[in-house]
DNA sequence: CGTGTTCTTGAAGCCGTTCAATGAAAGTGG
DNA sequence: CCACTTTCATTGAACGGCTTCAAGAACACG
């Protein structure tokens, strides 16, 4: 399934996705830190599945997938993270979410990609052929069941960004998009009062849906109060509580 | 899986779904015109699948199923729009979507539900309990594909969803969300320039993220420049062209 | 026919956008 | 290794659109 559009805090899901998918677990030949998903296969099919996948090394700005092209391959986030955009009729572009570790990328959409997915820093990702993948979902109802589950969550990521596309208030949505990102590298890493930032903040504006420079502003705003600091290529949260505060409200 | 976060045009995706979902079967027993889901069963299976849902009627303002609630059943709605919300900590309140004929709802989320459905008219549903449905899954793979496709495609939908709701200005919203109303209930009558809106302007900015006052006016501004006409319960477009216009940048 | 709810419309204020310039950082080629 | 170029981030000023507050109108309901 696609992945991650990503998502706010807001509710204690985030805690539980992030839950879910600490049951990484390295895929042999690939080194496949595949989510919950692989861990449904036995381990005869488990080794099976794992020779399906190639694994790609992508250089920053390198292209994973284009919007538009024909899908042909089902790719698992194994290090760096992916940048997932739309461009818009009227030449802008929209950040859909962002791809870490863990994340299976451009599934059963359709038969093209519905966003461009490329690299924002040196990437590796593990490569299925789709036909590959979906000859292997055939009579592996667990497995389909997996990927469902996975699709689902991803939905309620979606949703969960939805909500806070919705708020008004930008001061609330970039804490909540720092909150998020520090809760999904929590899947791999123990939780850090640094939160690396790969993505530029025009992404981040794309994303939140403001302007690069309202985004600066408010983190500038953020570290002034000192609840943020900000480090290259990402931040490190002086105030959790006052961040929580500023997101949930 | 969960249903329809309710989606952007902005792309021709949005007819492809369409397109998908006019595939529409009469399931009997229920009248569950459920969507193409169905007819992956063969008609043996398909009989039997039909004798697994119970119909519901629902008159205004019931609620179907609460966020936070244990999810003890899925949902597909025959007749009627139901709004899907949820509560904000502070209070307020978000539309997530709005489930028409031949949405599947509260499908996999998680052990609880998400968010709140209920009815914004007479609404009939088909009720399906989780565990016989999930039983009914079992070994049968093409369905579960089925509905794996499905959430796939309410996924994309809510991606374009997301996308919209980054756009700055209200018209663009407003014209985008009459559009996506016009093609939603396209699945089941033929497209016609009446889109019947149940829902209060209360809920469409909630919706849009806007607040009610801008959605008034918008629809106001429109009206004047005769792109449409306001009627009871909905409004009637006048100038599709320029509708399209406006939505699209 | 009243009463409560929803919708419209007005006015004021704020916040985010846009335009634009400066400053910092990173990458490139001599 | 440094100077140059390019890109990105920050910051300022002015504009504009959306929100908020509030009042009045239309509607639905009992």
């Amino acid at each position: 399934m696609p992945a991650l559009a990503d998502h706010a805090p807001l509710r204690s899901r985030t805690q539980q996705a992030a839950a879910t998918s600490i049951a990484l677990r390295d895929c042999g030949v690939c080194a496949v830190r595949a989510t919950s998903i692989c861990s449904a296969l036995p381990d005869s099919e488990h080794g099976r599945f794992t020779t399906l996948g190639r694994r790609v090394s992508l250089r920053p700005r390198a292209v994973l997938f284009s919007e538009g092209a024909v899908a042909e391959a089902v790719y698992n986030v194994t290090e760096g993270v992916v940048r997932l955009h739309r461009l818009l009729p009227d030449g802008a572009r929209r950040v859909i979410g962002f791809g870490m570790p863990g994340d299976f990328l451009g599934l059963p959409t359709d038969e093209r990609h519905s966003f461009t997915a490329d690299a924002l820093e040196p990437v590796t990702v593990c490569r299925f052929s789709r036909r590959a993948f979906s000859a292997f979902m055939e009579d592996r109802p667990t497995f389909v069941r997996r990927v469902l589950n996975s699709t689902t969550d991803t939905l309620d990521l979606a949703r969960d960004h939805m909500v806070l596309l919705a708020r008004p208030d930008a001061r609330t949505k970039v804490a909540a998009f720092l909150l998020a990102m520090r809760a999904r590298s929590a899947r791999l890493r123990p939780p850090s009062v640094t939160v690396h930032l790969p993505m530029g903040r025009q992404d981040i504006g794309d994303f939140l849906g403001l302007s690069i420079a309202t985004v600066s502003r408010t983190l500038t705003r953020l570290a002034r109060q000192r609840v943020i600091l900000i480090i290259p290529n990402g931040v490190r949260i002086l105030d959790l509580r006052a961040l929580e505060r500023i997101a949930g409200a």
